[in-house]
DNA sequence: GCAAAAGTGTTTGAGGTACACCCATGC
DNA sequence: GCATGGGTGTACCTCAAACACTTTTGC
């Protein structure tokens, strides 16, 4: 009881729903809370922010005490602010939602989660607080921004071949893209470029591996 | 000095910028500082989060008290939470935006407001805090969202024409859109609906009246 | 009668959509 | 040789963009 105000203040948290693609499909990482409220539920990896740390920086904190990310698509999603979501006190929540390749997701449980990981986003338990509420915008808003390609491109591992990229673009806006239109659109950007590489996977042709063009976080300049 | 933590809480504020359209342009209401910091300053109207106010509902108070609005269009922009955004303490504020048909305004400075009057775009003062960023982001927003004739519906009277329209949509995205072509679109879908009415005004053939043909609320609905 | 905004259709081009077959490999 | 995903081109259709003149009023 250390820090007193004139008047009440909210605690200020940041929550991330970090998505990636697991055994093609979308999922997002999940911790398990080891404290109440909700300890043995899940919920997404989040924490206070600190007084002196800006929210994309407690954003950025999360994310990488849970998965070892230190770089790549963070962007803020909203404030969640209904007075009763949490039982303890006043928070608030700053939302934010980031994009992994899989292959670069270390999960690790944080001190303040009983365990941590990847849970397909049709095969959701019940979340803590308004997690559910938060994930299902996060979804939201993906789709919505999914139809530009740079979207899908953040899910992608160094190096990928076009059926990956397609395949992530399908799951984030949640429809068929037609084979042949899709590749062709994507060629006709500078998005992507081969590698002279190919890729043999399985009793069929190899596939021609690309990397992304420009630097991962050109497209998107970070918000806030 | 009443209200004790054991850890350090941010204060958390609300601020909200209000489009409208003035004289043909887009305009944002602004309030002059009556204390300090920034005493004298122009700045977005805002104020702290009460401790068992939602977010939402603490914007849509701050709107009403310095414009008398008691509907309309109001969506969440961002969060903003930069440390040194606030000279006093760290402050994390939650930005708004609101769209409202001029008519509709009547503009009052509330207590903490010295003055209060709307700005051009084009013709903003130097502005307290962040806001001059907040500001430019939300126009970003706007102009993002702008092409979907919905914004502009946001900024009719209740009955208007569709030049009136046609030009609340080319200021919001910021370019020409062809008269016939808007019209046609505007038209085809099922937007507005005729009044039946016209309107006289100078020396030329009267407009026909328009009115909006859903609840104004319908098309986005609240975030948050 | 003239100034000033309201109102009205058609043509053209670009881009998105639909669609089916051969290729290279592992087993 | 067959199963599996990789890779390729064309025709059509829809929708957005460009574009100019007549109408109705006030003065």
């Amino acid at each position: 009881m250390r820090y007193t105000y004139d008047y009440p203040h909210p605690a200020v948290t940041v929550d991330v729903a970090v998505f990636t693609i697991e055994d093609g499909e979308l999922a997002v990482l999940l911790i398990r809370r080891a404290a109440e409220p909700f300890a043995g539920r899940w919920a997404l990896p989040g924490g206070f922010v600190e007084i002196r740390e800006s929210l994309r920086r407690a954003a950025w904190r999360e994310l990488h005490e849970e998965t070892g990310i230190r770089a790549g698509f963070l962007e803020q999603l909203a404030a969640f602010g209904r007075p009763d979501r949490d039982p303890r006190e006043r928070v608030i929540s700053v939302a934010y939602y980031a994009l992994v390749p899989r292959e670069r997701l270390s999960i690790r449980a944080a001190s303040d989660a009983a365990d941590a990981r990847l849970f397909r986003l049709a095969d959701l338990p019940e979340l803590a607080f308004d997690h559910t509420k938060i994930l299902r915008r996060a979804r939201e808003r993906l789709r919505e921004k999914g139809d530009d390609a740079h979207i899908a491109m953040q899910l992608m591992a160094s190096s990928f071949t076009l059926s990956e990229l397609h395949r992530a673009q399908e799951l984030i806006c949640g429809r068929p893209f037609d084979k042949r239109n899709f590749r062709k659109r994507i060629l006709a950007t500078d998005l992507v470029e081969p590698t002279g590489e190919k890729r043999r996977a399985g009793q069929h042709r190899p596939a021609a591996l690309y990397r992304a063009r420009h630097a991962r976080d050109v497209p998107y300049r970070s918000r806030i």
